[in-house]
RNA sequence: GCCGCGUUGGUCAAGAGGUUAAGACGCCUCCCUUUCACGGAGGAAUCACGGGUUCGAGUCCCGUACGUGGUACCA
């Protein structure tokens, strides 16, 4: 059976930012697309340098999203654990096969004395600072030392790790879906440290037996892994697992919107815009909100976190996560970064709040209002109140500003709109009205601006002069849609009850 | 520095040798609407540069520049 894999490493103050989420996006509309399983793995977040919960908070922002994996940590699996601290002894043993095989070493050396080597490099003018087959025979390491001493210093656990041996003068080539075929001189890169001092395993070769012992089939990640690429592709080599190595992929950057580098947790804050999904609550800087808390609907911000890089060659920019599963394809992925743009995902957010219908759109409205304190009864009116303001609103929390009124009656009328043209023929219309109005049997739309403008030619005046100052009786300014809309909605008290409490403050 | 990857309007991008170089966001103008949106019509704005290859290059090749990533006992 086919698997994609999408591995996560929270930060350790946690957060999972745009490009991780775009990231599980891909690998889980691939996966989907072709065959319908997908597995995350989740570093060593339980280790004490990350912050708690960060696992549970990526688990939460896939399920907001709608993408969450078949496998992993959340689950038992047939290919568990998922946790990277709960396979520790397992990398240790595949690890010291590589040794066994010559393809890897012991090293003893402290970081000072790494530090060293680099300064004396340095100093040397060699602008290659790297651990390698330059200077490995140097270093205190069981290829350099005798296998005595080798053996003694493991055996009193003398403090060390396992580094992978690049051969030199090699070539490694490798297929990425997205950019082709690879090569790359195995002089460039250095020989990783596969087994840290504490025992666990790096990146490199967590991924490698993972992929392997999980029987992972494609690999799709950021582009930033793109120079490690080469010591992966050799693990696979080195083990022997050559023929079961998972086809590549490296994903594009999502980059900041005004300039250089890639997006940040950083930039969120100094641009004004989220970077995650959800809120997150930072060690150290406190509750940070995400697209969700700020009216994003889940359907918009996958939507559009999926084209930052991706689309379908017709044009069409507005996709369900179904639609996407379909047209999907990794040689569509563009190969070079993208930069964010806030104002683009709130397009993207508009688009489908115009599109929901007010069923889907109801229980997150709800939530707004009751958070405001307005408790919502059962009947249609509240749907009828949807239905007419969700054109105009970007976000979902845009509906509270655009919708309150019809609950609260304004606190503050703009009255200095209607002041300077103010006369007593318009009060006298205003009296009028409200006597008409209440004989009124039908209170819809049409029929009251029927009756307003027949109430305004009788009283020789123009409609339009009429319209503004209704309108700021009934929600305090100008704003909101059309007024007999509202007015319909608001029913025949309440409408009489706004125009009697402004006519006295227009005297 | 070295090693990768990349480069079509301000942004996202279509384009796979011959196009008046799509479309979208944003911006501007007009129409609709006696509020504001929505909707509609239009506008300004792009192939990084230099060499090849070719009858013909945004498309292929080579350089340069620029951007970006990596160069950790981080992922």
């Amino acid at each position: 059976m086919n698997k994609v894999r999408v591995r996560f490493a929270p930060s350790p103050t946690g957060g999972l930012h745009l490009g991780g989420i775009r990231t599980a996006l891909y690998n889980y509309l691939f996966a989907k697309k072709h065959f319908g399983n997908f597995v995350l793995r989740v570093e060593d977040t339980d280790q004490t340098r990350y912050v708690k919960g960060a696992e549970e908070y990526i688990i939460d922002c896939l399920n907001w999203c709608g993408i969450l994996p078949d496998e992993g940590p959340h689950l038992e699996g047939e290919y568990g654990p998922y946790r990277q601290s709960e396979r520790k002894n397992l990398y240790r043993e595949y690890a010291e096969q590589l040794v066994k095989s010559g393809h890897a070493y012991y090293a003893f050396d402290t970081p000072e004395e790494i530090e060293s080597m680099r300064e004396i490099l340095k100093g040397e003018g060699k602008d290659n600072l790297q651990y390698d087959y330059r200077v490995r025979f140097e270093m205190k390491n069981s290829l350099s030392l005798p296998p005595e001493e080798t053996e003694a210093l493991l055996k009193i656990n003398f403090p060390h790790v396992i580094r992978i041996k690049i051969e030199r003068d090699e070539f490694v080539h490798f297929k990425d879906m997205i950019r082709g075929d690879i090569e790359m001189s195995t002089n460039g890169v250095d020989d990783k440290v596969l087994i840290k001092a504490d025992g666990m395993p790096t990146y490199h070769l967590a991924v490698v037996v993972d992929d392997y012992l999980m029987k992972i089939t494609h690999a799709f990640r950021g582009e930033e892994w793109l120079p490690s690429a080469p010591v992966h592709v050799l693990l696979w080599k080195y083990f022997g697992w050559e023929k079961h190595m998972p086809q590549w992929a490296h994903f594009p950057l999502i980059l900041k919107p005004d300039g250089n580098g890639k997006l940040s947790k950083r930039d969120g804050e100094r641009l004004g815009f989220p970077v995650f999904a959800m809120k997150w609550n930072d060690p150290v800087k406190g509750e940070i909100k995400g697209f969700k808390e700020l009216g994003f609907l889940p359907e918009a911000f996958i939507n559009m976190l999926a084209m930052l890089g991706w689309n379908d060659g017709t044009g069409q920019e507005i996709f369900s996560l179904d639609e996407m599963v379909d047209k999907f394809s990794i040689e569509r992925v563009q190969s070079h970064g993208a930069k964010f743009d806030f104002e683009k995902a709130k397009w993207y957010n508009h688009e489908w709040i115009k599109k929901s219908d007010v069923d889907r759109l109801k229980p997150d409205v709800k939530k707004i209002f009751e958070e405001k304190g307005v408790s919502i009864n059962d009947g249609d009116q509240f749907e009828k109140i949807i239905e007419l303001i969700k054109d105009r609103c970007i976000l979902l929390t845009d509906f509270w500003e655009q919708g309150c009124f019809f609950f609260i009656t304004p606190s503050e009328i703009d009255t200095a709109s209607i002041l300077s043209k103010w006369n007593e023929n318009k009060n006298q219309f205003f009296v009028e009205l409200i006597r008409t109005y209440s004989l009124l049997n039908s209170w819809e739309a049409t029929a009251l601006e029927t009756t307003f403008k027949e109430i305004a030619a009788a009283s020789k005046l123009k409609p339009g002069e009429l319209m503004l100052p209704f309108r700021i009786m009934l929600v305090g300014g100008k704003y909101g849609p059309g007024v007999f809309e509202i007015a319909a909605l608001l029913g025949k008290d309440e409408t009489i009850k706004r125009i009697e409490h402004t006519l006295p403050l227009l005297r």
